[in-house]
RNA sequence: GGCGCCAUAGCCAAGUGGUAAGGCAGAGGCCUGCAAAGCCUUUACCCCCGGUUCAAAUCCGGGUGGCGCCUCCA
């Protein structure tokens, strides 16, 4: 079976086929670095790191590229309100950016390039526009000539004639089509500035994608990423420039996640109806936001709201008691009874088989998790009397859903230094005791206070288990 | 106006020609000191109307409802 892609350039599933066997090239447009990010920018971060692991759990090797734009009118404009130049503007909310990645198990590219470390590459390839024909220069500003492309509308299947109909004319554009965008923009008082052949100025959004993955993965490369919105014009921009430079296909398949909606509306910043990663952060853990971001196919749309994060919590609740079973049963050294270990062994081939289909179609995460449920019900059935290496195999499987899913295994508790452990061995051990002289109501007083703090106690036949979940 | 997406149980969500996965919530039972977890049982006229087909949630046509892009936006 070969991995399928969902590919906008046709609007269909295709096969992947790799330019070079073994190995994926893949870039995503990263965020503008001048505030927190929103709940709807993490869904790419997520759905990409995760068709990142994808691709290295079935053996390809991945070079994995995301930018940061930290030169913005945006970046400009926070400058200018915090009153602290804009390059402490962009590191400030790139540091920040990490961290609330972090929170969702997302892993670092292998390259972060960054606008303002590339401006030799940018103005390269602006010149190069220009040489061939596909850019010019008006009052200091550089423009890309849209008319000069012949397959300008192919990703986002419009036609330039319409597009210019519908088009906002701005009075007195110097431009030549009002489609025609900005390369390098003349430098304004008071704003970073960039010397170049063309005065000073800096670049416009859509030419810092096409050079630095240019730079990085080179004039073709695999996968591009990133959400919906972008495919108009930003990744449409980003082929006209590409593609005009170097007269080679850009992207071979290009990926779109659907949006996050609040009351089936956008999460966008210009309606303002927006949630900051780091706020949901404070109410639940990243594990669960990663989840509830997965358990749908990332093209769908996926309305917010704080219930849905219960729902997941309390699905990703029965993945991990699951894994705790099994853990428990692998502790024990494992059993003798065949029918069992028959049924688990058989179990554990048929996720990793359904988890592989499920991934292979067009990342239908979705689908993946559905089948561990169906595996976590057959390890509940029988952890009990499967013999260690079946339960071994079993744990095995679910560390590599994991490797791709990223929040199955709770993250290692940071600065752990036992004293959890401890206490609560101390008060499992009084509660014993009490259980054993049937004092139910100290039993129960201790349970319950637990609770309240958001641990819970459960007797199982072994003894007590406790964990912890969210309040 | 142009282009595109979506509509499946109380909620969420898979399924793109062969007779409806899974999760959450609910109901009954087993287990338990009581719980919890787990196990067993249980909950769907697939938005509407036509059409193609032996067979349609799935394909085609037409509706209705919702959303997105066309302007910065993941």
């Amino acid at each position: 079976m070969a991995i399928r892609i969902y590919n906008t350039l046709n609007n269909r599933k295709e096969e992947f086929v790799p330019l070079k066997p073994g190995k994926v090239s893949m870039y995503v447009c990263g965020p503008t670095t001048y505030n927190y990010i929103h709940l709807g920018n993490a869904r790419p971060i997520v759905v990409f790191d995760t068709v990142r692991r994808y691709f290295q759990y079935r053996g390809f090797q991945v070079t994995y590229v995301q930018n940061f734009t930290d030169v913005d009118d945006k970046i400009i404009n926070r400058s200018k309100e915090e009153n602290i130049p804009a390059a402490a503007v962009a590191e400030k909310y790139i540091a920040a950016y990490f961290e609330d990645t972090a929170a969702l198990n997302v892993w670092k590219a292998d390259i972060h390039p960054k606008v303002t470390e590339h401006m030799t590459d940018i103005i390269a390839f602006v010149q190069k526009l220009m040489d061939k024909g596909h850019a010019y220069l008006a009052e200091g500003d550089v423009y890309y000539d849209v008319r000069s492309f012949a397959g300008y509308g192919k990703l986002s299947g419009r036609d330039l004639d319409e597009l210019k109909a519908g088009a906002r004319v701005d009075v007195g554009d110097i431009k030549r089509d009002p489609l025609d965008f900005a390369l390098w923009k003349a430098a304004k008082p008071g704003e970073p500035a960039w010397d170049s052949p063309w005065g000073k100025g800096r670049p416009g959004w859509h030419i810092e994608c096409s050079a630095m993955s240019c730079k990085y993965l080179g004039e073709t490369f695999d996968i591009h990423g990133g959400g919906a919105d972008l495919i108009f014009p930003h990744h449409e921009n980003e082929v006209a420039q590409s593609e005009g430079a170097s007269g080679k296909p850009f992207v071979n398949y290009w990926m779109h996640n659907g949006f996050i909606t609040v009351n089936q509306e956008k999460m966008s910043k210009s309606l303002g109806n927006f949630f900051l990663l780091r706020d949901i952060l404070a109410k639940f853990p990243g594990d669960v936001v990663r989840f509830y971001l997965l358990n749908t196919q990332y093209r769908s749309p996926i309305d917010f709201d704080d219930a849905k994060l219960a729902v997941a919590s309390k699905s990703l609740e029965r993945i991990r008691n699951s894994m705790a079973l099994l853990q428990e049963a692998l502790g024990r050294g494992g059993g003798s009874d065949e029918g069992a270990n028959q049924a688990l062994q058989t179990a554990t081939a048929k996720a990793k088989e359904e988890f592989v289909n499920a991934m292979d179609d067009d990342f239908n995460t979705a689908l993946a998790i559905a089948a561990i449920f169906d595996f976590c019900h057959e390890v509940n059935s029988n952890v009990s009397g499967a013999s260690l290496e079946a339960l071994k195999a079993a744990a095995e499987a679910f560390n590599g859903f994991d490797s791709v899913l990223g929040m199955l295994i709770p993250r290692q508790k940071e600065q752990d230094d036992g004293l959890a452990e401890g206490l609560m061995n101390i008060l499992i051990s009084v509660r014993q005791s009490a259980r054993a002289a049937k004092d139910w109501a100290t039993a129960d007083a201790i349970r319950d206070q637990l609770k309240a703090l958001g641990i819970i106690l459960e007797d199982i036949p072994q003894g007590v288990r406790w964990k912890r979940v969210a309040k």
